[in-house]
DNA sequence: CTGAAAGCGCTTACAG
DNA sequence: CTGAAAGCGCTTACAG
């Protein structure tokens, strides 16, 4: 079963190949007439343009490029990674973009992901997951003038275009909510300290911890696995003064948490409020339901789309501000007794 | 900054750019001298060879697709497909091809993008999940000629190649077990009830069942959501002669399942016994952990790709038997009080 | 073993 | 408004 090429259809139509692009991309050079005469045996005869000569001829791949450096472990745990696919590919597959997906284990491989999508032409841009202060691919990007958006910020972005959220206001309005139930000792379960929004929840969570009186504003840092949430929340549970409430960075590692609590016969929310980040249906699965700061990913994820396929098509993109998480209290959080 | 070409390295090499194709690609027609000269030259300046015109010429896109028809929310909950992909990523990324990604609404959809991949030539073949009794796109890539490989079984493939796993065995295993330990009172809330494996599992419940000695085998249908996995718990257990022990489709349902018992005041295990299938790490988040029908899912996304590879490659290839799911004893499993 | 050439299916100046 | 042609960067028969 052969596929039908714009030779057919300008055989079919009587006219030259040229005329059948111009007519099929709306560009002018044709007669309205002569248009849809095309369109319709275009139509008729199930034309798909191929993809490769197009990019050949028009340089563009019609394709995004996401490369994700987690261990597939972590990659399926995390609700995270599927729903800001899902709204990243529900923005691309309306104006007819492919994602490519490349799942890669170190900093190394993923540049060398990058120089080789840049290479092949595979892609037309790619998306930026899980910034770090001086983030080596940053500067590579910006040498091979890759098209690309940053997830994350602000700042540290060089000159590639960025989405951000305000995580910093979004943990302060944790903070503050747990203090106005009462709390005054406050513990933080952190993600990967290398990544830039752990470090700025950090920042935030030490700035409001101090704002508000509080003496202390211990986070430990972990990786986002429920292993070292759970670690972590049973070390802090066993200091003399243990804290009575604990903000974790994802919901993963809340869980866990909840789990860790539970094994240590404390109540939660009596003797442990827990808020999560990132509020999942993992949230509303366990008992009781987590305190969570929730937002919306597929729309961020779609909102990064958006701005790539902007700067794909050349214009001037600068760091859009997505909307700041916020806070949804559920059974988790209460005052302390 | 210009990509270098095959035409860059044949003019600094002193020779037709078809040895330069030849010595590329490992074919006979260059000596092995030249071969050596031009592969150096590649790797000096960098060469990576053009996707599109590769593809255009030589009839291969060198990538692979993946349509995925579930709701963001769900995509996101379910550790099953992050890592069935990256299982699947893993095998490709070693071959050079690329995934192509993308999330489809419903049936309808899901078919168009074959068409249109298959028109594109923008995938040399598919990966084909959530088979159905009498799947309408097994016709259809039939049809289309187009590679593909279904993931699920057995039976119900047409003359496509397949992978499949041994689910009535597992699920035969969890219910000798829960015999084994003293139930006479087991239920199963299962996944959504037009996909074949569920099917299949229900018919293996209802015969295991049967071939035990229990009188009543009740499955309750469901769509793998936390929402109806703790609604149907609830239902099952507020009946009058509630069972003491379910069987769960996932992961995700099992452990809403574990929050309406916890809800209700029943113990687990104590009062009730919980077996969940698939063993992702959510199992371990919760407590007490859940016991499960665990499985190798990127071994079996890997074991997917290598069959789809094959058949690209023109192989004759059937029906893969996949590694059974096992049981994992944990701590939600215990003798009825 | 090597070179020159055609062709994959498009897009896009360039003439009429 | 339309046609004929070149070209994108490869691969692959076809001659030497």
């Amino acid at each position: 079963m052969k596929r039908p090429t714009i030779a057919d259809i300008a055989r079919r139509a009587g006219v030259s190949k040229g005329a059948v692009s111009y007519a099929l991309n709306g560009q002018p050079g044709v007669s309205e007439a002569t248009r849809q005469r095309i369109l319709a045996i275009a139509e008729e005869i199930g034309f798909t343009p191929n993809s490769a000569a197009r990019a050949l001829s028009g340089a563009t791949a019609n394709a995004v490029g996401l490369a994700l450096r987690r261990p597939a472990r972590i990659l399926g745990l995390e609700p995270f990674f599927m729903e800001l696919i899902s709204g990243v590919e529900a923005e691309l597959s309306a104006r007819s973009y492919a994602l490519t997906l490349q799942v890669v284990a170190d900093p190394e491989a993923e540049i060398a992901v990058y120089r080789r999508w840049w290479g092949e032409r595979r892609v037309d841009g790619v998306l930026l997951c899980d910034l770090r202060i001086d983030d080596r691919r940053v500067p590579v990007l910006e040498q091979l003038q890759l098209p690309a958006v940053v997830i994350g910020g602000p700042g540290h972005t060089g000159g590639l275009a960025s989405v951000w959220a305000d995580d910093a206001a979004a943990l302060a309005e944790a903070v503050e909510y747990l203090v106005a139930l009462g709390h005054r000792r406050i513990a933080r379960v952190g993600g990967l300290p290398e990544l830039l929004h752990t470090e700025i929840r950090t920042r935030a969570f030490t700035d409001a911890c101090a704002r508000l009186g509080l003496s202390e504003a211990v986070t430990v840092a972990c990786d986002y696995t429920g292993e070292q949430g759970g670690r972590a929340t049973r070390r802090l549970l066993s200091a003399a003064r243990r804290p009575t409430a604990i903000v974790y960075d994802n919901d993963v590692m809340a869980i866990a948490g909840l789990a860790a609590a539970h094994e240590l016969g404390l109540a939660v929310p009596g003797d442990l409020s827990i808020v999560a980040w990132d509020d999942s249906p993992l949230c509303r699965l366990v008992h009781p339901s987590l305190t969570a700061l929730g937002r919306d990913i597929p729309a961020y994820g779609a909102h990064a789309a958006r701005a790539l396929l902007a700067v794909i098509a050349g214009d001037q993109v600068g760091a859009y501000q997505h909307d700041t998480p916020h806070l949804k209290p559920r059974g988790s959080t209460a005052p302390p007794r």
